[in-house]
DNA sequence: CCAATAAATGAATGACGTTCATTTATCTCC
DNA sequence: GGAGATAAATGAACGTCATTCATTTATTGG
């Protein structure tokens, strides 16, 4: 794709003459209207037939702001990043700015996990919101001490963390449940019945925070300076 | 579905009289002809009309023996999870052996990231390969002296944090290129270069290495005996 | 040989994402 | 105040899927 590369928010440039048709639609409406429909529908019900009826639309109409699905998936999962709270790397210490961080950025994502495919694989160019909260973590980072070398790697391995316990907070209560094989597999077994009383407990909970408080120690023996 | 739950292996008891004409179609065939399938054409190449054809039958014929898309890929990933390397647990020290299961773990699960949403969600009940691995590393956790409590919710977070770096693993070499955004975020574009000399140079690896080690240096901490 | 069983077939269905020729509305320029 | 250019919206179509179902085919026990 070639291109000159339009400017963000802008489809096309502006050429000479006349003016188009007024427009119902704009990715904004779009990206607000498929959040809404995912809320109430989940991702099954996100169908660019039900988006264009939940706009009052054609179908075909989306397409003239959006180039397919996978683009609205794209503006939805910038508009979400908006929403992850970094905002304890300014005024925080690092341990706490990172579990404010991990929590608000797992909660979000829990409940969109059909995004973490994308996000995982999607380059950050022309992604202002998810840049700005790399930057925003980065100085934090950079601030308590770490060697800028270490840096990235240590946000790639939290975010990795951060998408599994995404996906593992959707897990039913019963996951664990060794059925007829329990006798197979005592010590697993035993292992899970030890969690609780209840059968089926699933500890997604307890799993983020002793893995997260894992990742913290264990990152956080890299920084070069105490502050 | 209150049904008397048949035999695994089994779809239906078999009942009174004369036999069935003879199958060109069972489980296992269906399973590695999806898993060839998977490995030349990739996920979008696993259709149902493919995996027919594959097998030389008709598409309607494979719901004889499986009751839906989703049933096959979870036929997929209980095949993949016999092949995850978790024989350390039983000859060797604990941490080495984490380290090669989580590395085997995610290897084989990079190249397969659209089964991960399934499993992560999926119940171990009837999953024998999977209840295999669980039970091994199990074992291995109580050898080396963790709490029976802190078991599960350690292997959780240790899995979470595989299936996030499997999805990290298929980032393209430039997910971190900022673009024309890169004078607004000057410490994180930064901290890529730092990486190295060559442009968009992306480190999963390392970051899955660093992110293991904290993990299990901090999770190794709740182990009660030294052994 | 008959009846029962289950496997395989082929046609059909209903979603879905996407395309395209056409129509509609709006603005600029003359 | 037309004329023409521009882009948005429409509605019909397409191709691809997974899945269903009535029917046929093959096999075997009695």
């Amino acid at each position: 794709m070639p291109e000159p590369t339009p400017a963000p928010g802008e489809t096309k440039a502006r050429r000479r003459a006349g003016r188009p048709m007024a427009a119902v639609l704009d990715q904004d409406g779009i990206t607000a209207a498929a959040l809404e429909l995912i809320s109430k529908k989940g991702y099954d019900g996100l169908t660019m037939a039900a988006l264009a009826r939940s706009l009052g639309v054609a179908p075909s109409a989306l397409y003239n702001h959006v180039s397919s699905k996978d683009e609205v998936l794209k503006l939805v999962e910038e508009d979400l990043m908006s929403k992850v709270d970094f905002g304890g790397f300014s005024t925080l210490p690092w341990e706490e700015a990172v579990r404010q961080w991990a929590y608000s950025y797992r909660g979000i994502f829990a409940r969109h996990t059909p995004l973490i495919s994308v996000i995982a694989v999607l380059p950050v160019t022309d992604a202002p919101q998810t840049l700005a909260m790399y930057e925003a973590v980065t100085e934090g980072f950079l601030r308590a001490g770490f060697p800028e070398k270490q840096i990235i790697p240590s946000i790639v391995a939290l975010e990795a963390y951060i998408f599994g316990a995404a996906f593992d907070a959707n897990a039913p209560a019963d996951i664990f449940d060794s059925g007829r094989l329990a006798d197979s597999t005592p010590h697993f077994t035993s292992a899970v019945r030890s969690l609780g009383p209840e059968r089926n407990n699933y500890p997604s909970d307890l799993a983020f925070s002793m893995g997260l408080d894992a990742l913290i120690t264990g990152l956080g023996a890299l920084r070069t300076q105490p502050n």
